[in-house]
DNA sequence: ACTCGATCACTACATTTGTAGTTGTTAATT
DNA sequence: AATTAACAACTACAAATGTAGTGATCGAGT
C-alpha cells in the first residue's frame, strides 16, 4: 500500500467523495460537490489531475469511455498520517494532552462518554 | 482578546519558543529554535514579521533598545482553533470519531488510560 | 575616524494551494 | 454536414509558505 500522500483541503473534499463513492468521473465529482462547495467542473478537474500526480487516486474508465476516478490510498491510512501530522504539530506528538484537549473542548454526550470509556479500556487488555 | 490567527507550520514553530518563553529577541529566537530548526536567522526575522502582521506576535523593545517579540494571542486559543479546524477537515466536526481514532492509534499507558477515564467522568457532572 | 558584528527593513524566489479560464477533440444531435 | 455538449489537456494567476539573501544603520571596540 503506497504511502499516504500530503493532501490539501480543497483536495481532501474530493477524496471523501470518491472514499464514499467510487470510481466517479469529474463531473460526477462535481455535482457530488456542488452543494457543499459549488465548484466550477475545471476547479475539480484541476484537484483530480494534481491528486493522480500525488498518487492518491487512480483512474479508469467507464462504459461510455469517460475517464473515472478512485482511491488509490485508503481513507483510514490518510487519516493517520494527517493525525499523526497534527499531533506532532499541535501537541509535539503526545497523545494524552491531546486526548485530554479534545474530551475537555468538546460535548459528549453521556452515551459517547460510555463508549469512549468501553474503548479505553479495551486498550488496556492488548 | 483577539481571534487567533492562521499560524503555519514553520511559524508555529516560532509561537512554541515564544510561549514558551518571552519576550526573545529575534537572534535569541533563533538560538532557541537552532537545535530544532537550522534556521538562518534571517529566516526566523522572516517568520517574526509575518507573525507580527497576523496579529499574533507584539514586539515591544528591551533594555539595550533591541526590538523584542512575544505572543498576543494565547497558546490555548490557537490550540483550539487548529483542533477545531483539524476535527472539521478529517473528522467532520465530530469530536467522538477523532476520540476514537487517537484513542485506538496511540499506545498508552495504564496510568494515562486511568487519567483519561476519571476525566470522562468529570466531562460527565457538568 | 574606521571596522565589524548585530539589527532592520526589503527583496527574492521556488512550491503549493485555491480557483478557474482557454483550446482542441470527440461524440451525439439536428 | 454543422452545431453543440462533454471531456481532456494546458495555461493562468494571486496568495500563502518555506527559506533565505542584500543593503543600510548603528553602536562598540581599536
Amino acid at each position: 500500500m503506497p504511502a499516504a500522500p500530503d493532501i490539501s483541503d480543497s483536495e481532501w473534499a474530493i477524496m471523501e467523495a470518491l472514499w464514499e463513492s467510487s470510481p466517479q468521473t469529474a463531473s460526477e465529482v462535481t455535482k457530488t460537490l456542488r452543494p457543499t462547495t459549488n465548484w466550477a467542473e475545471n476547479t475539480v478537474r484541476t484537484l483530480l489531475t494534481r491528486l493522480v500526480e500525488k498518487g492518491a487516486l487512480k483512474t479508469g474508465e467507464n462504459a461510455s469511455g469517460t475517464r473515472t476516478f478512485l482511491p488509490a490510498v485508503k481513507r483510514e491510512a490518510c487519516v493517520r498520517a494527517e493525525s499523526e501530522s497534527f499531533m506532532q504539530r499541535i501537541f509535539g506528538g503526545a497523545a494524552k494532552p491531546l486526548l485530554v484537549h479534545f474530551a475537555q473542548n468538546s460535548k459528549l454526550t453521556a452515551e459517547e462518554i460510555k463508549e469512549l470509556k468501553k474503548l479505553l479500556d479495551q486498550q488496556l487488555n492488548s
